[in-house]
DNA sequence: ATCTAAATAGTAGTAAACATTATGTGATAG
DNA sequence: CTATCACATAATGTTTACTACTATTTAGAT
C-alpha cells in the first residue's frame, strides 16, 4: 500500500470517528495507520512494537483499547477465535455457531446448506481442511436491549 | 441426553482412545462424561469446576490437557475461542480466513461466493447479524508434513 | 505379577486482558 | 483566543488463562 492510499485511509477513518462521537488523537492516527499498514493480522503487542517506532511514548494499554475501540467504530476487526479463553464442543453433530460479542454467549444453530460448503480448488490443493463452518458475530436477543449489563457467559 | 445415550458416547470415545493408542484413565471419562452432559461451551476452567464434583482430585491442567487431547482425536473440538491473543484485522475488504492449527498462521482468501451468505430467516429475525463469514481450520503447506499426531493403529 | 511408557497432580511461571487512577488533551462554546 | 469539560492516555497493579516442569502414579502389555 502506497502512502496516497494510505493518507486516503486515515482520512476516511478520521470521519468516521467524528461520526462515532469520538475524538482525533495522534494515538488513534498512529495505531490505525500502523494496523493497515500490515498484511498481517497482529496482535495489540505487535502494533504497539510497530508503532512505538514513530511513537516512543504510547503505552500498550492505548494500543490495546484503540484496536477495540476500531473494532466497535468498524474501522477493523478482531478476527473470529482469537482473545477468548479456549472452549470446548462436544458436540459433534453437524452445527454452527453464532457469538455474541457483548456477552460472549456462543449460540448453536443449524442451517443444513452450511453443512457442505463448497472451497475453491486452489484452497482445496493447498490446505488440510479440517473444519470449515459458516462462523456469525452479532448481539443475542437478550443483548439488543440491555445497553449496559453485562450478561453471565453461558 | 439420557443416561444410555451418554453410555453409548463414552464407549465410543473409549474406542476411539484405544484406536489413537492412548490410554484409559478415569480422568479421561470424566472429563468426556462431563463435556458432553453440557450443551453450552465450557472452558476448562467450567469443565473443571463439574468435574471435580465427582472427581475432586483431578487437576485443572489435567482438564485442559484432556480437552486438547480429545480435540486433537476428533471426540471434541475447540470452538472459535482458541486460546491466543487477540489478533486484529485492519482489511476492511471482503475475505475470508484461514487458521493454522499447528503453527496459528491465519492466512486471507478471497472467495467471491462466500461474500454474501444468504441467512436462514429465524436467525435474522432473533440475532442483529454484525459479522457473517467462512471460517476455515486446517494445517497449512508448510505444517502438512510435520504431524505429531499419533497415527491409528491397525 | 512385573515392567514401562504414558498420564496425572502439584506447583510455579509467563503472558494477555482488564481495572484503576491521576494526568493530559481535543473539541466546543464563549 | 482561551477556558472548560468530557474524553483519552499513561502508568501501574491485578486477575486470569495458559504453559512448563517434576515427582509420582497408573494403564496396558508381557
Amino acid at each position: 500500500m502506497n502512502n496516497d492510499q494510505i493518507a486516503i485511509k486515515v482520512r476516511d477513518f478520521e470521519r468516521r470517528c467524528r461520526e462515532s462521537g469520538l475524538k482525533m488523537t495522534p494515538q488513534r492516527s498512529a495505531v490505525y495507520k500502523t494496523l493497515i499498514n500490515t498484511d498481517m493480522h497482529p496482535t495489540a503487542e505487535d502494533v504497539y512494537r510497530e508503532v512505538r517506532k514513530e511513537m516512543p511514548a504510547i503505552s500498550l494499554d492505548t494500543v490495546n483499547r484503540t484496536l477495540l475501540t476500531l473494532a466497535e467504530i468498524g474501522a477493523a476487526f478482531v478476527v473470529e477465535g482469537t482473545g477468548q479463553p479456549r472452549r470446548f464442543d462436544g458436540g459433534l453433530e453437524d452445527h454452527q455457531h453464532f457469538l455474541c460479542i457483548k456477552c460472549g454467549k456462543i449460540i448453536d444453530f443449524h442451517h443444513p446448506p452450511f453443512d457442505n460448503i463448497q472451497l475453491p480448488h486452489e484452497i482445496e490443493g493447498k490446505f488440510k481442511v479440517l473444519r470449515k463452518t459458516v462462523y456469525l458475530e452479532g448481539l443475542c436477543e437478550p443483548c439488543q436491549n440491555q445497553s449496559t449489563i453485562k450478561e453471565p457467559v453461558n
